[in-house]
DNA sequence: TTAATATAGGTCAAAGAAAGTCAAAGTCAA
DNA sequence: TTGACTTTGACTTTCTTTGACCTATATTAA
């Protein structure tokens, strides 16, 4: 049965990335108690299988389900190892416009990581200044990794 | 229904920052009761979304909504402008929770903001920390000032 | 000018409409 | 025959709709 549903919901997506379900009409549908959706959902849609789920209850409630790009992780962890002790200010530059034509980074999360790890805020010795910025930039990296 | 309402509101503003509606004329419109007029502009048009309402009643009574600069910017500026040359890991904390709970930044953001100030990540000597971190805070914030 | 009336909008609580939670009971394979 | 996964349903929480009653302002009649 939540193999059912579960294939059924999947078939929703049909290209779009964006779905929203009715709760009662669903179990409805299949004949099942209404938790049974909850079920399937947090079973089979959670964030680690790609999915990111949203409801809203009362009058015109709804469950809405979004396809995100698990690959996010994998690219910031990976960014992350290949980043040695030390990082110039311009590399960072480079980094974050990566990450942004691959949109694995919003605009004001870019800006933040760009501030943190600038040179005139970082007013320490030259040679401890891309140590530590490669130490505040890659810790604020795994805070940007979704679980 | 009320998302109907809202919208509709919302693309009477079109360019202009200030609206004035009718409630009864609007609730006619939608075939629902007044009240309903109320209830969709305090659950979609708080302050903290945004919004200036005031209103008048009698003959030729209406309702005014006024797009406002979000008081988010002036929060935070005030902040920033309250933080001397140091802060500790501890203060942050505070702010932190302070912000949270006023909505003028998100759990990510504040994550952020966090783990590039934490004490672990600033490798510097003790008498410069809170120093640095004071500028990377500040700077940080800056950055979430909408314009 | 006053008093009455008409014309707005405001409040609040009850009823309704969804969705969420959690634990007990069921199933099934190893 | 135990342990993981599923099904079920009673109960909870959140959001929306509705309507009866209240307050404020403008207009008009006395």
């Amino acid at each position: 049965m939540s193999d059912m549903i579960e294939e059924f919901i999947k078939e929703l997506f049909d290209d779009e990335d964006y779905i929203e379900i009715q709760r009662n009409d669903l179990a409805e549908h299949f004949n099942c108690v209404p938790s049974q959706i909850n079920y399937v959902i947090s079973t089979r849609f959670k964030p680690s299988q790609g999915y990111y789920v949203e409801s809203k209850r009362g009058g015109g409630g709804h469950i809405s389900i979004r396809k995100i790009n698990t690959t996010k992780s994998n690219y910031l962890m990976h960014t992350i190892s290949s980043i040695g002790d030390r990082i110039t200010s311009q590399e960072v530059d480079i980094f974050l416009s990566n990450f942004l034509s691959y949109e694995v980074v919003t605009e004001k999360e870019a800006k933040l990581l760009k501030v943190a790890t600038s040179d005139n805020v970082l007013t320490v010795p030259q040679n401890i200044k891309d140590e530590l910025r490669a130490k505040i930039f890659k810790n604020m990296l795994i805070n940007l990794v979704e679980d």
